[in-house]
DNA sequence: TCCGTATTGAACT
DNA sequence: AGTTCAATACGGA
């Protein structure tokens, strides 16, 4: 577990997520209590304010831009800017990663397209994989990527909330 | 090295 | 049209 991170609650309508920082960026963002998004094993623990009570001003800073971007994209605009992200993953991660970025607001993709566009159609699944693995959900929009057809597909912990960001986006099925 | 996976497309009821 | 199945790439144990 990462207790070098600095957690911060950001409120939502849609509940309180947790953003966690680095000393270089953005590490992970978590979905309000428990549910959905990662599989940190550590629900139980209640989000504190900072790591040593103290919130490096940099770090503030970042929470603001994330806090409006959450924010933004859970009312269905897209985020102006977004703070520097600091996401810890092997190359092929961080290339799924880079394309989920490229996907604009409201539109969506297949597994097998992401597959495509880093230049192994054939890794679908391992696309999947990676998804799973992303930790900064949301700003990342795994979300915005479904099955082929058209079809749903998984959501790790939280299909809900994939259907729920979707909707945001106006995205129906 | 084996297992699970947020897939896929083709073959079979 | 719904369901089953094998193939395939990658990460974790």
């Amino acid at each position: 577990m990462k207790t070098d991170l600095v957690a911060l609650p950001i409120a939502t309508a849609d509940g309180e997520f947790i953003a966690r920082y680095s000393e270089k960026g953005l590490a992970e963002l978590n979905f309000p209590n428990g549910r959905a998004g990662l599989p940190l094993g550590q629900s139980a623990q209640q989000h504190r304010p900072a790591k040593g009570g103290v919130v490096p001003a940099k770090i503030r800073g970042w929470h603001r831009v994330t806090a409006k971007a959450l924010k933004a994209v859970l009312d269905g605009r897209e985020p102006k800017t977004l703070p520097p992200l600091d996401m810890a993953g092997t190359a092929f991660q961080k290339s799924v990663w880079n394309q989920m970025q490229k996907i604009s607001l409201g539109k969506t993709k297949s597994y097998g397209e992401i597959a495509l566009a880093i230049g192994k159609p054939k890794a679908v699944r391992a696309v999947g994989g990676a998804c799973g693995a992303n930790p900064v959900p949301v700003l990342v929009p795994c979300h915005r990527v479904l099955a082929a057809n058209n079809k749903l597909g998984g959501f790790g912990g939280g299909l809900d909330w994939k259907r729920r960001l979707l909707k945001h986006e106006g995205i129906e099925f």
